[in-house]
DNA sequence: AACTCGGGGTG
DNA sequence: CACCCAGAGTT
């Protein structure tokens, strides 16, 4: 048997049953590849179904306001991709009549539609005889073939891809590459592999030379920065406190959050007292104390945030304060939004 | 080619 | 703690 017959047979006996399984509906598909870019299943399905309750059709999606996306995505990270999902909602709607482009080129034109999500349309939708590549792929076929090239240069990409290319199934494209993804993920896992019950075992040149655990390679990671964060979080005389939309390129994108005093090490309360009026413009000196002790440390993949959270009394009246109550229906940031549930805990 | 962009699960 | 996850976009 060739490397796709057994993938083939392989994902035949062991498809788990997935709400996306079952559908060739371009819209449905790609709505699963966004979300589970980066993403595990596990941990993206809830967000699925969500999506697809709120949103039964492009056009219900190209018809919210992007803030109402953003809510739905709030938690899942990797913002960019709700936000160019709501354009590529409005694209399609507007310039395709509400039908997805039926080929991987077309799809490449699309907003947040990279090499990955353009082969897996095309290849599951459209039968086009695109093999894709991401995470799972790049394990399978590394310690498969025995390729030793890392699989983060830009000659890796290449090599994978042409690899992939070469050896899929051209008949039966949509099952082989969720077949591969598929058995990187239950079966040539990253950690402590089962070769003993791999279907690949008699071939697999990784297992010959011992070198599964060292395959894939990838080149050394960035080392991760430190920020601290100083949240103020006001309250006015009418219990209402203010919020502010992330404007501009970067971290967060369009997300809202309180107040916040940046800095590249440690603030004690006296330099949060002093700095208040870069951010605040309060009439009188307001009482000023930090939310609970120590730090919050929120850790992202290539940053640790550490974080207060500085309660700030003022007996004015904000003018576009924000109820608590009201505060649920912002898109925030997960860092902000487990403040919140404390903070209303703590208060009510 | 190197960086940025999140949050959660795992051993 | 390091590593990984059905990657894309920018610099």
């Amino acid at each position: 048997m060739t490397f796709s017959e057994t993938i083939l047979s392989w994902y035949r006996e062991n498809k788990r049953e997935l709400p996306w399984r079952d559908t060739k509906d371009p819209y449905r598909i790609w709505l699963s590849e966004i979300i589970l870019q980066q993403t595990r299943i596990a941990q993206g399905t809830p967000y699925y179904e969500k999506f697809l309750a709120n949103f039964p059709t492009i056009e219900h999606l190209s018809n919210a306001t992007e803030a109402e996306v953003l809510k739905l995505w709030q938690g899942l990270g990797y913002y960019s991709r709700a936000r160019n999902l709501h354009a590529t909602s409005k694209t399609v709607v507007q310039k395709y009549g509400g039908k997805f482009p039926s080929n991987y080129i077309e799809l490449m034109g699309l907003k947040g539609i990279g090499d990955y999500t353009a082969s897996a349309i095309a290849s599951i939708c459209f039968d086009e005889p695109r093999a894709v590549v991401d995470g799972n792929v790049y394990r399978v076929l590394s310690r498969y073939f025995g390729v030793e090239i890392p699989i983060n240069s830009t000659k890796g990409v290449k090599y994978f891809k042409a690899l992939a290319q070469s050896v899929m199934d051209a008949e039966h494209i949509g099952d082989y590459n969720q077949g591969t993804m598929e058995f990187g993920a239950v079966q040539c896992v990253p950690k402590s592999p089962d070769c003993p019950r791999c279907p690949l075992n008699k071939s697999c040149l990784a297992l010959q030379k011992n070198l599964v655990d060292r395959l894939p390679v990838k080149m050394g990671r960035i080392k991760v920065r430190k920020r601290y964060f100083n949240y103020l979080v006001v309250m006015d005389r009418a219990g209402k406190t203010q919020l502010r939309q992330r404007l501009g390129k970067g971290i967060w994108e369009n997300l809202y959050e309180f107040p916040k005093l940046d800095s590249d090490r440690e603030l004690k309360q006296k330099q949060v007292e002093s700095s208040l009026s870069e951010v605040l413009q309060l009439e009188e000196p307001p009482l000023v104390y930090q939310y609970g002790k120590g730090q919050v440390v929120h850790k992202l993949s290539h940053l640790h945030l550490h974080t207060k959270f500085w309660v700030v009394e003022t007996c004015a009246e904000l003018k576009n304060g924000v109820a608590l109550s009201d505060l649920e229906h912002y898109p925030v940031p997960v860092l902000v939004a487990n403040f919140i549930s404390s903070f209303k805990n703590h208060y009510f």
